[in-house]
DNA sequence: CTTGCCCCTGACATCGATGTGAGCGTTTAG
DNA sequence: CTAAACGCTCACATCGATGTCAGGGGCAAG
């Protein structure tokens, strides 16, 4: 498939595409006139980058995990290793966070609810 | 207490502080000289604006949310607690999106492990 | 009074993913 | 063959929270 329907597939604008092949995050093999070819694979792999960029990870991280792009050698895995467990531990402080708010968010919705359902006293 | 003091206090750059006034999430009482001062209070709802900010709110969404400004109204009131259950659902789908994402990372990080627990066959 | 440290405002810079548009080639349906 | 729809590259714009710098006051201790 080409661009297009790799964008309609994953819901990523070609843009966005282009931008993860310009960051080494997606490969493409190019028809002799330059244009993009993805298979199935390139669906997945999509979604995963999707998933990884709203955790928040960057391209550059994602970059250094996923070793798309060259064969894999026992170093590179050793880094990549490395990054993942720092992400994970980020990515479990970051599911903390939020935790945190939604439950100070609940404290404020609870007063709110408190203070409408109070009969009106004092409006202007 | 001064504006360093509050800086020194929670962590967040004098710089913050003021955008937060800005952007009408903090109020400071004025010194004649037009110095902000600050109480306990304020260390608190600080902490409770960066809580939001880290879990991705916009400062717009928490000056909507969190009428530290002006008197309350019933009318305000039942705007802010949409606003706040409309951000409850963002948080609580954004928490799945991080469990999704550190899922996707757990597997790599096997893949990764058995890959390295191999014997060396085809290092170049 | 002066020195040192804090504060004020205002303006410009940063980063990263994405949008947008121009100018130009390619593929495909009629 | 032609026109529509798609693709390519390059370049500039955007947004939001924050950093940083400049120029100018404020306040306490010597």
């Amino acid at each position: 498939m080409r661009i297009g329907e790799l964008s309609a597939r994953t819901g990523v604008s070609r843009r966005s595409l282009r931008y993860y092949e310009d960051q080494g995050l997606l490969v493409s093999s190019r028809s002799p006139s330059g244009q993009r070819h993805y298979d199935d694979d390139h669906v997945r792999r999509v979604h995963l980058i999707q998933a990884f960029l709203a955790a928040g990870m960057s391209s550059a991280t994602i970059a250094e995990m996923v070793p798309c792009m060259a064969e894999p050698s026992r170093h590179k895995a050793r880094h990549a290793l490395a990054i993942m467990n720092r992400e994970r531990a980020r990515l479990s402080s970051a599911m903390d966070g939020l935790a945190a708010a939604r439950s100070a968010l609940d404290h404020l919705i609870e007063d709110n609810r408190n203070y409408l359902a109070k009969p009106a006293a004092d409006e202007p």
